[in-house]
RNA sequence: GGUCCGUUCGUCUAGGGGUUAGGACGUAUCCCUUUCACGGAUAAAACACGGGUUCGAUUCCCGUACGGACUACCA
């Protein structure tokens, strides 16, 4: 049986989509790509009291910014339509029905408060397991215990039931999972878990295997917090008979938090320091905003190659890769079996590298737009210098402008702590010398030449230019610190250069 | 509590019965240099513990500890 290759991710839309399920849906990805095969994208939204609005949008704008979106999806449906599963709610009951005509399900119509009885009464007996399972379900209000007539009464007057799975009472369930290997779980420690609610809906677990199977899912590649649940559904489907076309499993490593407790959720929000979520996010009900990794000024390849590489490893020393180099790569025996924690500084290097890989005129585009935003216009061989100038000191497109604003702007005032420690009379001897040949300069000045320049200057007035070269810098730019010295003077020209010197010896005061 | 999963430098990881346990991020120092970065070099830094198996275990097995997930008419 050679079948194609199809793999899903399927969120619920109950909010922004965490950085957890971007990997997941990046691996899904990925390996469809590997395989040749087919990524298909899934709205798991059967529980509509979680409904949250904007969260399918959001979804979706997501997996755009970063290039990987499925091919079949609820707004590129394939032929296994519809995507949605509120959308495919009429086609659940027959498959919950027919399990119940097989002996493997039934009807029960207890009640939230006598579940909550049961469960007390277990507890309060010391039942280490207070569930409904094969021994509790004798006890509780279900087709098993009722009568035939009963049964068929209460459906018939519309008595609220839910349809349960009737869980064996003793079977060893097997699993391989691609990542872990063999797992074993015995029958008799899982429940007999609800498959439609009592609203009409299914739960995820019929859901997912009904679509699963539908839908043609090769391999279901998810969270390891779906472990747990696995075992149920290899059962599903087998009591459906569908084992021969069942998907393989692979259970990924969880997203940990930074200290190692817990997985990152949702709610960690930007508590942590850092995003949990690829893009802004405004809760619709709360309010409450959440910064996204595209807004923090990552780059959707840095991001993606930084995501690819948290659970998982090439196998060689290589460290970046471009998508297409990452689904070349890409293979699911290659996946750890641990957490991962959350390392923000290693997402920062990567979006230094790929920025560093970056043409001028594309970096252009990021300081011309902040500047406009600022109100300052930028002339283009301008703006190109100066990304040259920065291109190498950057994190993030948001720096360039942070970084280089006072060239466009002269400075006004002067850092005080290097202005007490460097600023002195040599210093401005030097300066006002450099003044008066830069005013008398008209061949084309260069970082060389003003360097040149301004070593010759130095030497004239008998000092030496390392002494008096921080004070320069302060007086041109107002600051200690910066890129390049002399390609700033080169780009800001003799005339201004010139005159910032001016303004700097005669608004900072020499301390004998 | 129960079930399941996991455990190599601070972090992401490679490796695998005999290795100086490799790389990357981060950290520190040095070099380069007009500063800060970049780059280069160097350094500190790990096989959770206890039993087996074995000539030999970090690697295989079993326990223990620790961590995590799950334990809803949520996904």
């Amino acid at each position: 049986m050679n079948r194609e290759v199809r793999v899903r991710f399927a969120p619920s839309p109950t909010g922004a989509l965490h950085i957890g399920g971007v990997r997941t849906a990046l691996y899904n990805y990925l390996f469809a790509k590997k395989m040749g095969g087919k990524f298909l994208l899934r709205i798991e939204d059967t529980d509509q009291t979680r409904f949250v609005p904007g969260a399918e949008e959001y979804i979706k704008e997501s997996l755009e910014w970063l290039g990987i979106s499925p091919e079949e999806s609820p707004w590129h449906p394939g032929d296994c339509g519809p995507y949605r599963q509120s959308e495919r709610k009429p086609m659940y009951m027959q498959y919950a029905l027919d399990l119940v005509e097989k002996g493997h399900a039934y009807y029960a119509f207890d009640t939230s408060e006598e579940l909550e009885a049961m469960r007390e009464r277990l507890t309060a007996a010391r039942v280490v397991q207070p569930q409904y399972n094969s021994i509790t379900r004798t006890q509780m209000k279900n087709s098993l215990t009722l009568s035939e007539d009963e049964v068929k009464t209460r459906l018939a007057s519309g008595d609220p039931y839910v349809i349960r799975v009737k869980m064996p009472r003793k079977e060893e369930v097997r699993l391989n999972d691609m990542i872990r290997g063999w797992v074993m779980v015995h029958s008799s420690t899982l429940d007999d878990k609800v498959l439609m609610k009592s609203d009409g809906m299914p739960t995820y677990h019929l859901a997912n295997i009904v679509d699963d199977h539908l839908m043609g899912i090769t391999h279901v590649i998810r969270g390891e917090e779906w472990l747990p649940s696995a075992p149920l559904h290899v059962l599903l489907y087998r009591f459906f008979g569908w084992e021969d076309t069942m998907p393989q499993f692979a259970h990924l490593p969880l997203l940990l938090k930074p200290d190692g407790n817990g997985k990152l959720s949702k709610r960690d929000g930007d508590k942590l320091g850092f995003p949990v979520f690829p893009l802004n996010w405004t809760d619709p009900f709360s309010g409450e905003k959440s910064s996204g990794f595209r807004e923090q000024g990552y780059l959707p390849d840095a991001f993606l190659n930084f995501l690819a590489f948290l659970g998982w490893n090439p196998g060689d020393e290589r460290e970046i890769f471009s998508l297409e180099e990452l689904a070349e790569a890409f293979s699911i025996d290659r996946i750890g079996k641990s957490g991962t924690k959350f390392d923000i500084a290693k997402a920062k290097w990567y979006n230094e590298q790929y920025l560093r890989l970056k043409t001028n005129p594309e970096l252009m585009q990021y300081l011309i737009a902040d500047a406009k935003a600022d109100g300052v216009d930028i002339p283009i061989e301008k703006a190109n210098a100066m990304i040259s100038l920065l291109k190498e000191r950057v994190t993030f497109p948001s720096d360039f402008w942070r970084d280089s604003k006072f060239i466009m702007a002269a400075p006004k005032e002067f850092d005080q702590e290097v202005a007490s420690k460097k600023w002195n009379a040599d210093a401005a001897k030097v300066l006002g010398a450099y003044a008066t040949v830069l005013d008398g300069f008209d061949s084309p000045f260069d970082a060389v030449a003003a360097k040149a320049l301004l070593e010759s200057t130095a030497e004239a007035e008998g000092i030496k230019l390392g002494k008096v070269m921080q004070a320069v810098r302060l007086a041109v730019t107002g600051s200690g610190a910066g890129p390049d010295l002399m390609e700033v003077f080169a780009i800001l020209g003799t005339a201004e250069v010139s005159k910032r010197i001016r303004f700097a010896l005669n608004n900072l005061t020499v301390v004998a």
